[in-house]
DNA sequence: TTTAAATATAGATTATTATTCTGTTTTAAT
DNA sequence: ATTAAAACAGAATAATAATCTATATTTAAA
């Protein structure tokens, strides 16, 4: 575990929503050198603490504006099922993000498609073809209050 | 709503992954001259396809490491009740995202923390504090099968 | 404490990349 | 076929990243 001052915080902060400002812009945010922002960065790099950087696409701009939160229990909990599953997950486009979770399901996906008749297929023929799932509870997004990818350092 | 052929959808793909790549880089994977990927970007940008570029943070390496979702059901459903609860609830640091979904429960949020105690702490200080909810019901993640910004143009 | 080593910083220099410019080619509509 | 608009390529310029050298500051050991 890498330790950050107060800079690297506010640095990271500064790159989580803007990776692409200028080591000068954030030299001038920070009161520091444009070297001494550099090499902090780099640092951040080499420690893993940014793992990458990249374009976030505007759902609407593309009309992917239909999201859908979908649980999934498994018929059994076999190591063979449990694996298979997760791989086949894995690959659908439609499926952001797949988690394994406590409570009375066993997992939550994010699902991000069309509308809703595109959601219908995406079960239909993607998901609900993958083996071994025996259930699913789907929960539709009606708005959208909060979502970042930066997290509070 | 734009048209993106499918040198666009894949630059924005490219983008999506890596958007620190050099135009030259870029030009190279989509047998394009410099100016060509150039002015596809800035096109990108300016539609409104790309919104942002971010720097992406590895939870592991900054101990936050225990996600968590969160279901919440409000008391009321008075225009009040609810711009108050949105408001409140995207302030603070530990939702990374929040959707008002349909189904049992009226809201759903992800939660990043460092560990159980930070939840709990989370939960009896800065969630339950805001006025208005009914009842909440969490599901721990065990595991993160997958996670991506990038979505399939 | 005092000193040595390591780390962080600043400013200047160089290398790389982004951006602009000009002219050409392709595409689409008339 | 003809024209206008859009997309493209290559060259020139501007801006930025990356490197280098020298100080300053912090850290750890004596």
């Amino acid at each position: 575990m890498v330790h950050l001052d107060d800079i690297d915080k506010k640095l990271v902060a500064l790159l989580q929503d803007d990776c692409k400002q200028t080591t000068k812009a954030l030299s001038l945010k920070l009161n520091l050198s444009v070297t001494a922002v550099y090499e902090r960065i780099k640092k951040l790099e080499k420690s893993g603490v940014i793992d990458k950087y990249v374009a976030l696409v505007k759902k609407e701009a593309i009309d992917k504006s239909f999201v859908a939160f979908c649980h999934i229990k498994l018929v059994q909990h076999t190591q063979e099922y449990v694996m298979k599953f997760e791989q086949e997950v894995a690959k659908l486009n439609e499926v952001m993000s797949c988690y394994h979770i406590s409570g009375d399901y066993d997992y939550l996906l994010q699902v991000v498609v069309e509308d809703m008749e595109a959601f219908r297929e995406f079960m239909v023929n993607k998901l609900t073809s993958i083996n071994h799932i025996g259930s699913t509870h789907s929960m539709f997004v009606i708005n959208e209050v909060k979502h970042t990818t930066a997290i509070k350092v």
